[in-house]
This record gives structure tokens, sequence and C-alpha cells, in this order.
DNA sequence: CTCATATGTGAGAACGTTCTCGCGACTGTA
DNA sequence: TACAGTCGCGAGAACGTTCTCACATATGAG
């Protein structure tokens, strides 16, 4: 009743009149004790106050039931819900969330997992800022640290994942386009690394049908991937003019490569963006322009953002189900540090058209 | 080079050849040693791959470099610009970040502050969801645990606090209204919790303008009241109609009451809309009422959301400084965990409004 | 030369728990 | 009566650090 300061164990087992371990077993909940002096301490410890330090318990048991996640920014719509969806099934386990950003740069994500390590977090979970290299990660299970990458693959290092089926999603989104009489459909894509070769070589060997390693792709060059076979499948050419590099992850940059295009006369007819962030910046360059939609130009956008329902017209959209993906990637990562022991997991999630307004017929 | 498994700090004087003392000064950086030493130790811990044990060294400091956030809901853009304002700031300290959701329900909160407590967290940033009993809070404060609270106040628990400056930012959104030739003007609010004698009973005090003590009132009835002083100021009355109570935190609950309204005999010319929630709510209610912004509705709201700026017409708004918000409380927070003793601090942050397309000039 | 101060080192306690033992008291079965 | 098994309890080690000593050895001032 009266929590002055911070009582110990030792404090409850001297007021009830028992030792610390008969002290520590009932108020631990482990072992046997009599009724009686479970009862004297439970009523020492209650009038004392006490809390039991979960540092100290840590310590002894080398389980801090407590789980360190690396997003790559809490603001981004996306992280928010997908660690909304882990501190979910955390909660729901009796563990605590440890989050930190990296801001999608190694360095900052290094110095997290760094972080998280000494803190001594049962398990990770990481939105990898690079898809080849990653000691870190590869040293965290070496040292046996349960880890779950969440939207982004790393070459080589064989563990849980959960990501949205990009190729899949993609292709769906670029053939709707294409169904409702699209011949000319620009994509508005982050594309920020080089992937060998750069974006021209790329491009030609989608086209050429040339078998490419998808899986440690970076999601936006996954959506290209989606956007060229839906092409492919329907037997229309693709435009490398069409592809629109912001080049960085923002939705600056998303808006500042739109007009151009725009204004050219090969301009397309409808747009896909494949991100919420390229949506942000597209539907601020189409505002700018006094483009309306979708009289003048189609959209569909990939993420559904809270707007994308209300806005006139409604946005056409691939929903990514961002919470699942965190409550999977939280639940595959608890039943690792339970022990459990699978060949490593990926879990493609499927995205879902929702189909509003913003695509016109032709 | 080679993590095996995890090197303790025993471990690297042994293979250093000195006692774990010496080890623990050059790899703790406290006291003195000399550089023979301490390269000796810094190779050993090199080669064996050592990290410290966090859990170990704040068992023993009594400090964790934790700070504990009780946030209402991450996926809430407003919590979420917060913690990444918080997260900044932790961040450039070296201080970790355990972040849990409250949902706005007090059980959620006091258990969330019970676990974030036994992880001994150095300090608290909590948004308390009710503002009258709190007595897990008082708890924390007689037991020495620092506290800041954000966006709201506890009657009674002296202790720092950050937020908008509610009243002044209300006034000013309704009393542009009123400026831009607007008579009849709709609060779309959340008002969730009685204050002492319902909504009827605050209105009457409010309109009479009897002294009102606003400090520990939720965010929705101070914006509320701002828009009451609007109207004093302007000498314009308050139609009790008008007062759109959602009675809930939910964008459904909001677009379930504007309807009503709307179609009344009696209804607004514009929308004053008190927090991002209650807009998305009341943009939705539009967009199915077919009204059109502004020509036949006008609107303000609270709070500055990505959509806003690209949304046609562009929303005018009151835009809190949510990323200052987290930073600040973050950084009165560490002021205190290092110890120094001011009187309980309130920081109100001004709001900005944004003017954009959605008022017309009657 | 002598004293005070700064520098360097190790032994061992401490932090607050849980864990491992050992021991005794019951129970039920043969 | 004997014996195994369950139950109950305490002493003390352990977890991986930092902290407090005690004790060297230098260094510089008087």
């Amino acid at each position: 009743m009266a929590p002055k300061s911070k009582a110990t164990i030792t404090d409850v087992a001297r007021a009830a009149g028992v030792s610390t371990a008969t002290a520590g077993r009932v108020l631990g909940g482990y072992g046997y004790t009599s009724e009686d002096k479970k009862e004297q301490v439970l009523k020492a410890a209650q009038s004392l106050g006490y809390r039991p330090n979960a540092l100290a318990r840590s310590l002894i048991t080398g389980k801090t039931r407590t789980l360190g996640v690396v997003a790559g920014d809490i603001q981004n719509p996306f992280y928010a819900s997908v660690l909304r969806g882990v501190s979910n099934v955390a909660e729901a386990n009796g563990f605590g969330l440890l989050i930190t950003n990296s801001d999608e740069a190694q360095p900052k994500e290094v110095h997290s997992v760094e972080l998280l390590a000494q803190k001594q977090v049962d398990g990770l979970i990481v939105t990898p800022s690079d898809t080849r290299k990653a000691r870190h990660l590869h040293n965290l299970r070496a040292m046996g640290v349960p880890l779950v990458l969440i939207d982004r693959a790393v070459a080589g290092l064989m563990v849980d994942r959960v990501a949205t089926d990009n190729i899949a999603a993609a292709e769906q989104a670029v053939r709707h386009l294409i169904a409702a009489g699209h011949r000319r459909i620009g994509i508005v894509a982050e594309l920020v690394d080089e992937e060998s070769g750069g974006l021209e070589s790329f491009l030609a060997r989608a086209i050429a049908g040339d078998p490419i390693e998808s899986e440690t792709l970076y999601p936006s060059w996954q959506r290209l991937l989606g956007y060229i076979r839906a092409h492919r499948i329907e037997g229309l050419p693709v435009d490398p003019r069409l592809t629109l590099r912001a080049g960085s992850y923002s939705a600056q940059a998303a808006q500042a490569v739109v007009p151009r295009v725009m204004a050219a006369p090969e301009a397309p007819t409808a747009l896909f963006t494949t991100d919420g962030t390229m949506s942000e910046g597209t539907m601020r360059a189409l505002a700018e322009l006094t483009l309306s939609i979708p009289q003048d130009v189609s959209i569909i956008c990939f993420d559904d953002l809270d707007w994308m329902s209300f806005h006139r017209p409604g946005i056409t959209t691939v929903a990514q189900p961002r919470l699942a993906m965190g409550e999977a990637a939280a639940r595959m990562l608890l039943e690792r540090i339970r022990g459990e022991d699978y060949p490593p997991r990926t879990v493609l999630m499927p995205a879902e058209l929702i189909e509003r307004g913003s695509v016109a017929r032709l």
C-alpha cells in the first residue's frame, strides 16, 4: 500500500519471516510453497509495494521477454501498422517491445541491432536496409539470436521472413489497368539501389524474360518486375520512358519525377505507384498539374492508405495486410524463441486489389 | 572476429591476462588503465566478439538507458509522429525505447506502466487515458520515477508535461471561419468522457463565460472550449445542435454523427474537426453525402495529416508540431533522469494555422 | 627527503533475482 | 515397520557487470 521506495525480494522475505528462496518461489511462481507462507509473503509484498526487478530475473534466466524491432521509420504508415501488429502479439504474450528506426540506412541499422543485442532482446525483427551485405545479421544468426525479416530478404541469410507477394500483387494491379483498356502505363517507383547493371540492364533482362533472382530484390524492383510481367502476359510492349524512377525513398523524389512524363507526347494514360510514399508524391504532383483523376489520368496505388477511401475519387489500390504481416512476424519470432526448430520459412502474404474510382475504362 | 557464442568480461580478462576489474575498466570506459593493458584487453575483446551485457550493467548501476512510452496507438499518425520525435532524441542520447499501446483504456495503460516499471526504465512518457484518476502514475512519482505527460494532464499530478495549446489553436481556427463570413459552424469532436454534468452543462457554463478548470480537460473538450471562446469573442451565439459529439475515438463514430446535421434545416456552412481521426470520419461522411468542399460546406481540421496538402481542395488545418512535441517530451525526461530539479514544467506548444482551399468566403 | 596527489591494478563485494542442493516432514504402499 | 515419492523450506551459488577497497608505483611540490 505504501510504495515508498523500491523493495527487494529480500525485504519481502524478511518482512514475511521466510527465506529469500521461499519468497522467490511464491513471488516468481515456481516450485512448491505452503498456503501459509504464500499468504504471508503475498501480504508482505503487497504492503511493501514490491515490484519484481525484471533485470535481475533476466540476468539469471537468460530471457528478457523483450523483442527488438528495427523499422525504417515509425512515422511511415507501413511501419506504423506493421509495428502495431508486432505489438499486438508481443503484448498478448507478455513481451515488451524495443523499437528503433534505421531510416533505411545500414550504419544506423547496425547501430540499432547492436543496441538491441546488448539489451539482450530474446529476438529481433528487422527490415534490412541492404539486401546483399548484412554482416551484423549473419553474426546474430551465428550467435543464435532468433531473427525474422520483414518486407525484404537478405542474400544468403536463411531466416524466417514475411513479406507481401510483391510480384503477383503488382502484376495484378497492372493487368487490371490493361484490362480497363490502358496501353501506356507509367510506374512510379523508388528503385534506389542499382541492381546489377542498373535499371536499363534490368529492364532489358526482364523484358526479354530472362530468369531473374527475385527473392532478394528490393520491393520496388519486385513490383517493377510484376509490372513488366503483366505487360508480357498481356502482350504489351514495355516503354522504358514510362519507368519513373524516384531514386530515393521520399514523396518529394516521386513528386519531382512525375511532371516531365505527363507533359511529354508519350504521356501515360495511367500510373502505377509502388508504395505509399510514391503514391503521396504522385498525388501531389498530379494536384499541382491540376490533372483530374481519372479523366486525365488513371491511377492504381500500392498499399491502402487511410485517405484513399474518402479521396474523391476513391483510389483503387493494392492493399498489403500490414497489421497481419507484423503479427505473423512476431508469431514466428516467438516460436523460434520457444525453441521450435523448423527450416527457415518464408511467408508471402497476398495483397488485395481494392477497386474504387481512380481507374477509367478507355 | 569469430563471435561463436557469448563471451563475458571474465573471458576477455582471462584471454588478455588481466583481472576482470581491469577488463571492466577498459571495456566500460571508467577508471584508469595503462595503454598496454588497454590494447591487450581491446584485442582480446575483439577476437572473442565480446558484447557487453547491458542487463548486468544496469543491475548494478541502477540505470538502464531505456525510456518507456505508453502511447494510445502507434498506428495513429499523431502518436506515430510523437514517437518518432521521442525516438530521435532517445537515439541521439544512446537511449533505447520501450513502446506500448494503451488504446486509450486505463487498464491497459496500468498494465503497460507496470511492465515498463518492472523492466526498470529510467523514465516514462505517457499519454494518460484518464485525466482524473491515475493512481499508477501517482505511485510512479512517489517512487521517484521520472515521468512526462504528453497531450493531456492528470488532475493533481504535478509533473512535466507537453501539449498543444488546444484552446488557442481551436479559437484561432474557428475565428478564421467566422472571419470568412461563416455564422453556423459545426464542431465534430470526440468528447468521450463526461465532464462534470455532461455536455449540456459544460456548454452552458462555457457559453456563460463561467471560469472552467481547463488544464485537465481532455483535448477535445479544450478544443470545444476554444470553439466557444471564438464565438464569444466574435459575438456569435453558440448553437448546441452544432456540437457533434462522436462519443468515442474512432473515425466511424465521427462519420456517423455528421450526416444528420448536414441534412437538417439548421445545417452548418462550415465544420471544425478536433483531431485527425475526427477529420477522417468527417471527410468520409462528406464524401458519402457527395457534398463538395468548400462549395457545399467549408472545413477546417485539427492536425495536419499528409493527405490534406494534396487533397483537392487542399484542407485548411491547424498543424500541431507533433514531432517537436515528442522531442520536447523526451528532452525534458532526459533532464529529469540526469537529476535536474526544476518545479514541474508545462510546455504548451503553439499550433499553426495552414490555409489551403477548404474554406469558402461567404 | 617527504608528503600529497595522480595513476594503475587486483580481490572481492554488490546488484536482485533464480537455481541447485540438501534436509526434513509428510503421504501411501507393501 | 520400511521405503519411496511428493511436498516444503533454507543456505548459498550463480548470472555479468560495476563498485569499493587496498595497495602499488610514479610524479611533483615544498
